[in-house]
DNA sequence: GCATAAACGAGACGGTACGTCGGGTCTTTTC
DNA sequence: GAAAAGACCCGACGTACCGTCTCGTTTATGC
């Protein structure tokens, strides 16, 4: 018999929800994931430690939610619209959607939390599949639409084709440091695409 | 007028500095560096803490400091040997040397060092002095001859050749899960390579 | 707006309580106030040290809160029984009641709590209003009804007596050794009595 | 063979000596001996810590060597001319005379070396050889000569007649506060003598 | 409709580690 | 060989958070 019953999501109160998400993505803008604690989410929302507890199981899953949260929300609206028939300018677009527009000046919340996930397996698997797998998945269906129009070699592993895009993102914002502007994003487009193309 | 006045290098005692650097590279090669503490390095080498913050600011800066002088020693016997006319060839040497035969068990340090950096800028700034720098020139040199040798485009900044080589391996490393045997490292030369040639 | 906001008493842990004191006032009896550490007494009291300091502000507090509660447990039994008459004889047993049986062993520990007083003003009031004020009150009240049948001189202050007779006490436990037997504290009386009789 | 040799006084650089006597002093009546520290009186003294623990046991046995000495010096010049037929002026002159002249406004130091002696045998057997052995002695010739004369009771101890002196003077020191002027030296003696009138 | 079980705010608690201070020993260099 | 300087091991300081655990209070079904 298990003293510590799992919670009923039915009961669970959304505006409190709301709130530790609203603190723990401000605090983590503000200071970095690092500097974030459990403790510090709980008094800015106005809200016991064990609420918090009960429904995530550490601080970067917090913050994880919360940003990927008000991420998904920016993708739905977007990622249809972008569909031409010219694979280059769609790459462009899409990554600039994402790495500019999208996550824009939370970018140091996203490098908190692949720091965080270096020593956090289940924060890991859980940002893969919160934002690492559907993106690539997204992006991997219009390569492979490239490859039977052509425009990118038939040979080249569509997820294999994507580290070689995006790396080069991570690599600037986990390991140099460097402008992220759309100049940028453009050059890692075009550095790819040579690669890329049959 | 400060309190703690800098120490003095020269009375510095070097059993005292490999106990230190000994322990904290086995504690972080364990455990990961987030699981390392100031506090425990100092009780496995028989230390007192204070002797580690006297020449060292952080945990990161002591684990650094240990795994990069080891990577130095290795390099330094390494790298004079790899030099052919094959361009293709020896760059995959060298990633494989780097990667594989250097790098190689203690990728998980690695890993957490990059992590540490993102919220301690002593820490990426000494990073990359220590380590992303001496080796990207290394390799950038090698690139311009190749340029010259016309067997890497000459429109190509060698140190966007860089990264678009080695961010692949540090995206695997820190963002998707996967093997950094031969074949990958291989691979990961091949797809770069398909995009720097003329 | 203070970070640490005071604790709320309603939900003091009475048995955490008892264990510190307890703990607390073994380790001074057995090696000093001076060895005493917060430290020390959390380990044995299998108590985090945060706890201690959440409600005692230094371990003098603790150990004269742990002390002080021990002789005001016994002094209630005892104080209102010894009323007769004559004066003299009352003085020898409130004397040899609270400095042979009420305090007894614990000597060294009174010693070390002035001690510690010595550069510690809360302290120092703290042990003035649990201890010295309260005892000082009762024999003051005795001496008064002495004046009142002339078995003590009208014109002398209650305190100053009191201070002629305790202050011998105080010198010995601080200032010069020698025994603190029944003999010893009827010397005291004697010689006190000497210069309060009319 | 001991490593550590016994120090040769003959080559004790008196300078450093006064230095660090001067430093302990000036440090202890400033902010108490319990604040006063070792490395401080070195740094304040400019002298290495090696050279004080070489002459000193303890930061209790330097604070009580400076003060002691200080007192000495004003001992010696007063304690002849004092000496008329009526004990009980002479009796208040000399307490005058060593505890408002001679100690005065370093009252606070020796409270400090009480305190520190509950916990540090050494340095009370040093306090008593240094300050009350001799002082007593001096103040137990005189009252031998009162007791010749008449004007003490002859079934007094002459020590016990000093503890019921002096040990007013340490109470207010060490347990309750209030002045230490000449009125209340005055009245210390008045209370005693009240009591060793034959 | 009303009891009752859960979520919740609050925060006490046992811990681990932080970064700092000083104690007392030792070594190196200077005089 | 005394002394200045200070590195070193060690123990304790007082603080910050961790994650667990009561406490009452609020809320929102389910009998």
């Amino acid at each position: 018999m298990s003293t510590t019953r799992a919670p009923d999501p039915a009961r669970r109160n959304p505006q409190v929800t709301a709130a530790i998400l609203e603190a723990a993505l401000a605090m983590a803008r503000e200071d970095g994931l690092a500097r974030v604690s459990i403790e510090g989410i709980a008094a800015r929302a106005g809200v016991g430690k064990r609420t918090i507890y009960r429904w995530w199981p550490s601080k970067g899953a917090v913050v994880l939610d919360a940003w990927a949260q008000r991420l998904e929300e920016r993708l739905h609206r977007r990622l249809e619209a972008t569909q031409t028939d010219d694979f280059e300018a769609d790459l462009k677009l899409m990554v600039k959607d994402a790495w500019i527009d999208t996550i824009g000046d939370t970018r140091g919340v996203l490098a908190s939390i692949v720091a965080e996930a270096q020593h956090d397996p289940d924060l890991a698997a859980e940002f893969r599949k919160r934002l690492i797998s559907p993106a690539s998945a997204l992006v991997a269906e219009r390569i492979r639409r490239a490859q039977a129009d052509g425009q990118v070699a038939a040979d080249i592993d569509p997820y294999r084709a994507i580290e070689l895009i995006y790396a080069q993102l991570y690599y600037r914002l986990l390991i140099v440091p460097g402008p992220h502007d759309e100049a940028y994003v453009n050059d890692v487009a075009d550095l790819a695409m040579r690669g890329l193309r049959p």
